[in-house]
DNA sequence: CTTGCATATGTCAATAATTATATATATAAT
DNA sequence: ATTATATATATAATTATTGACATATGCAAG
């Protein structure tokens, strides 16, 4: 089994879903495109790691709801207690400020700028769906026994993680500037 | 040209280097295994992007040292100035704490308390390597024309993402503590 | 009316990346 | 002697991931 198996492992223990829905919540800790995830989860139900329910609607189409299985669970609980293997990180955008030296004042600021705005209506995102967590489930979300919990504090870390960008794209554009003085 | 060639380029065009070394290099931000490494250096070799030198050594075998050629040079500086594609981020532990409310107190503690174990040995690490640097290039770091800009301010990146990764597992160890107290 | 968007699931080809295997030199440790 | 480690490059097999293609429902906007 891979991570991404693990990771729609601990999003089903938490709630039954579809795989459309497991798709964009896996965003804030894995991304997959939906032409991993459903193949996945077709083989995670073959091996009897999940079950499914087809669900009839209205006004859109039909889908499935993925459970977990007792099976699966056990699989999942084994494997949290493993050591994680190391992050992978790929980021387009450090890549291009390590050659950052070789383009212009005008395009390096740019590029900050623009990383500054993405990052900016990250946080305000990531603000609203905290408030919204908060508000569904009160101080329960600081239970670690609380299936909410692993969300809450991931989501917390991300606020974090995008704010601490925006201050060190901040500290750039300080260099920057100090660099090549704009002209008023 | 996929990410990775150009970040071959991006460490190129700061000076010259040998297969095995860029891939230690690329660390900080990326990851490539030299399986992957060495045959793209041979395919941007062929295209003309870089050229290389073979040095003879003694005591160790002999390598090949890599050059960016000025058409590799124009190709990465046009694709600095294009908008970078969303970052991924893959981290099994993410995965883990998502489900941690599984597990009881115990194997929760021991996997933040690893993960703060690992980042205090980077934050050490990392702290060498900008001392380091500012010894070698002086101020010369915090301008945007020296080769030395693009990596300094990628250290003092992950400088504090790592320090904010382990104030983060300390949070969360405060939660656990304060959910489930040790008997002392 | 028709274009676009959100919901919903699926497959297949192509590319990216890892793991394993291979070879070779030299030093340090056991 | 032998084992481990660091330097150095390379390829093959496997797995992971993306991008493109495909289909279908229903709503809202123009």
């Amino acid at each position: 089994m891979n991570a991404l198996g693990y990771a729609l492992l601990g999003m089903l223990v938490r709630k039954p879903c579809s795989g459309y829905e497991l798709t964009q919540l896996l965003e804030v800790f894995w991304q997959a495109k939906h032409s991993q995830i459903y193949p996945l989860l077709t083989k995670l139900e073959q091996e009897q790691f999940l079950s499914y329910e087809q669900v009839q609607q209205t006004g859109k189409p039909d889908k499935k709801i993925y459970s977990i299985t007792e099976k699966g669970q056990a699989l999942l609980q084994d494997w949290i207690a493993q050591a994680p293997a190391a992050p992978v990180i790929r980021d387009e955008f450090l890549v291009k400020v390590y050659a950052i030296w070789l383009t212009d004042v005008h395009t390096a600021k740019k590029l900050f700028e623009e990383r500054i705005s993405v990052y900016e209506e990250k946080v305000l995102f990531r603000e609203t769906e905290i408030k919204k967590m908060k508000q569904e489930h009160g101080k329960d979300i600081e239970d670690i026994t609380s299936r909410h919990f692993g969300r809450y504090i991931l989501f917390q870390r991300k606020l974090n993680q995008e704010k601490d960008e925006i201050a060190w794209c901040r500290w750039v554009m300080s260099l920057l500037e100090k660099g090549a003085p704009t002209i008023g």
